[in-house]
DNA sequence: TAGAGGGTTGATGTA
DNA sequence: ATACATCAACCCTCT
C-alpha cells in the first residue's frame, strides 16, 4: 500500500455481505489506509420487509451480524449499527467522523449495483476516496469479464469450466486476521447496537411460530460447521450433487454452507481451497460440475451471468429468458405457497421452506417444476419471489438462474422431463418419513398412500385420523393430466 | 456452415 | 441390480 497515495486517515468499513472477519478483502484495505476505523452496518428499508424478507432469513442474516459485532469487540471495536438510506447514513458518518475512506466490497445483484452507484457519485462529490473491494465470489467478475475478451459469458456449464481452466484457480485466502484497531470516540452520532429480530417493526408479531430454523447464523458457526465436513474427506471426494438425497433431513445430505456463503459469513475462497487440500491428497475424486468444487463453479456461473444479463430476474427484457405464456391462478399459486396443494411431497417441501428457510436443492426442483411447467403453469417469478423472501440462502443470482432453468426458460430445454410428485420422493423415501416429519397430519397415513392419500379407502383414512378433503385437502390438480397438457403448451412455445 | 455431440439431477418399461 | 430405449425431438458449442 503505496502511504502517499493513501495517507493514513479515518476510515468507514462498510459491512453489507461478507459478515465476517476471515479473508474479508475491504476488512484489510481497511487497515491499511485507516488512522481510525468505524466499522458499521446499515439496516436498509429497503429489507425490513417481512412481506419481502421472511423471518426466518432476517434472522439468519442478524445472527451474523450479531457473530460479527462479537468478533470485533475481541479487538475493542464492535459494529456499529444504523438504520436508514445507506447513501444518508453514510454521509451522516463521514461528516461526523471527518472520513477519508470508505471501504466496502464489490457487490453484483441489481439493488446493490443501483444502491452503490448512488454512494460513489455522493462520495465523489464529497471527495471521499471509496475503496471498493472484490471478495464475495472465487473471482473478481470484472476480471473473469476480460478474460472472455469480447466474447459473450457461456451459457452452458461446460464453457464456464472452460473459461475457469484458461483463468486458472481463484485467488487464495488471505491468511491471517488483520489487526483490527480499537474503536475511537464516536462523538455525536446515532447509532445502534445489533438489534434483537423482536425489535425489528414488523418481524416481532411472527416470533411465536417461526423460530424453527434449525442453522444458527454466524461466522463462528460457518467455521465450525465447515470443519466438521472437511474432516469427511471420503465423503468428500465421492460427494456428487446429483445422487444426494433430497429427503433426508436428519441431517440433510448436503453441506447446507450456502446460507454462510451467501451472508459472507463463510468466505467461498477459503472454502474452495479446504476443498481442493482435501481432494489433492485423494487419486479418486468426482469431479465438477457433480463435486462440491462444482457447485462452487455454478454459483460462480451464476453470478457471471446475474452480474452480465440484462433484466436478469425477470422475463420482460431478458435476452437469455425465453418468453413463455404462462398463466396466473390465484387459487393455484397460494395453494402452492402454503403447501395446500393435496400432493404431500410438495406440500411438506413448502412448509420446510417456511419452518427452516432451506430445501435440498432436488425438492427446489420439484416445487419449482411443480409451479410453473410440470403443473400449475404459473411463471417462475412467482416462484423466484417466494423463494427469495424464505429461503436463508436466497441469493439473487442463483435463485434466478435456477428457476429459469426448471422452467425451461434458460439453460435447460428438455421440457419433457417432468418431476412426479409421487414417484420421484418414493424413490428416496419409501417410508415417507420426510413426509411425516413436516406434515403431522399425515403422521399415520399408511406408506402406501403417503404420497398420494387421496386414493386411500376411507376406512385407511380414518384409522390414520386424517380425512381427505377434511383434514388434508384433495389434490388441486391431476399431476398427470396437467403433465399431458403441459408438455403439449411447451411444444407449441419451441416450434415457433 | 451445417451437422454432430453433449447437457449436474425424469419416468417407465424391458432385458 | 444396472443398462438401455422410449417419450419427442431442445439448443449451445465446436468443428
Amino acid at each position: 500500500m503505496d502511504a502517499k497515495l493513501y495517507p493514513k486517515s479515518p476510515t468507514i468499513l462498510w459491512f453489507r455481505k461478507s459478515l465476517r472477519i476471515h479473508d474479508n478483502n475491504a476488512l484489510l484495505r481497511a487497515t491499511q489506509v485507516a488512522s481510525q476505523l468505524y466499522p458499521i452496518f446499515i439496516l436498509d428499508p429497503y429489507y425490513i420487509n417481512p412481506e419481502k424478507i421472511g423471518y426466518q432469513r432476517f434472522k439468519f442474516m442478524l445472527e451474523c451480524v450479531k457473530d460479527l459485532d462479537k468478533s470485533l469487540r475481541k479487538y475493542q471495536s464492535r459494529l456499529l449499527v444504523f438504520y436508514g438510506e445507506p447513501v444518508t447514513v453514510i454521509e451522516r458518518c463521514c461528516k461526523a467522523w471527518n472520513c477519508a475512506y470508505l471501504c466496502f466490497e464489490k457487490d453484483t445483484d441489481i439493488y446493490s449495483r443501483n444502491r452503490d452507484k448512488k454512494v460513489l457519485e455522493r462520495m465523489k462529490e464529497l471527495g471521499i476516496q471509496c475503496l471498493v473491494e472484490s471478495g464475495h465470489t472465487l473471482y473478481d467478475l470484472d476480471i473473469l469479464i476480460t478474460k472472455l475478451s469480447g466474447q459473450s459469458v457461456p451459457t452452458q456449464m461446460t464453457g464456464f469450466l472452460k473459461l475457469i481452466e484458461q483463468v486458472g484457480p481463484p485467488p487464495r485466502p488471505i491468511e491471517h486476521v488483520p489487526t483490527i484497531p480499537p474503536l475511537n470516540e464516536l462523538g455525536n452520532v446515532d447509532c445502534s447496537s445489533v438489534p434483537e429480530i423482536d425489535d425489528i417493526p414488523g418481524y416481532s408479531e411472527f416470533s411465536s411460530e417461526c423460530n424453527t430454523c434449525p442453522f444458527q447464523g454466524g461466522e463462528s458457526v460457518a467455521l465450525e460447521r465447515m470443519q466438521q465436513f472437511l474432516k469427511r474427506e471420503d465423503w468428500i471426494v465421492k460427494f456428487s450433487k446429483p445422487h444426494t438425497s433430497p429427503t433426508s433431513f436428519d441431517p440433510p445430505s448436503t453441506t447446507v454452507l450456502s446460507p454462510y456463503i451467501k451472508c459472507g459469513a463463510l468466505s467461498v475462497r477459503l472454502f474452495f481451497w479446504e476443498l481442493k487440500r482435501v481432494e489433492d491428497s485423494h487419486s479418486f475424486k468426482t469431479k465438477p460440475p457433480t463435486s462440491l468444487i462444482g457447485q462452487l463453479y455454478w454459483r460462480e456461473h451464476f453470478y457471471l451471468l446475474g452480474y452480465t444479463t440484462p433484466n436478469f430476474d425477470q422475463i420482460q427484457g431478458n435476452p437469455i429468458c425465453k418468453p413463455i405464456p404462462w398463466e396466473y391462478r390465484e387459487d393455484w399459486f397460494l395453494a402452492w405457497e402454503r403447501g395446500q396443494t393435496g400432493y404431500p411431497f410438495i406440500d411438506a417441501a413448502m412448509t420446510q421452506l417456511k419452518q427452516w428457510g432451506w430445501l435440498h436443492h432436488l425438492t427446489r426442483h420439484v416445487v419449482a417444476c411443480f409451479l410453473t411447467r410440470g403443473d400449475l403453469w404459473i411463471s417462475w417469478e412467482k416462484g423466484k419471489d417466494t423463494f427469495e423472501k424464505y429461503l436463508i440462502d436466497g441469493d439473487w443470482s442463483i435463485n434466478a438462474a435456477n428457476w429459469m432453468w426448471l422452467s425451461c426458460s434458460a439453460f435447460f430445454t428438455r421440457y419433457f422431463r417432468v418431476y412426479s410428485p409421487i414417484a420421484f420422493p418414493k424413490k428416496y423415501d419409501p417410508q415417507g418419513n420426510y413426509v411425516r416429519y413436516f406434515l403431522p397430519v399425515l403422521r399415520n397415513m399408511p406408506s402406501k398412500y403417503i404420497y398420494e392419500p387421496w386414493k386411500a379407502p376411507l376406512k385407511v383414512q380414518q384409522d390414520a385420523n386424517c380425512r381427505i378433503g377434511k383434514d388434508y385437502p384433495f389434490p388441486i390438480v391431476d399431476h398427470e393430466e396437467m403433465k399431458k397438457r403441459n408438455i403439449q403448451r411447451m411444444m407449441q412455445v419451441f416450434q415457433k
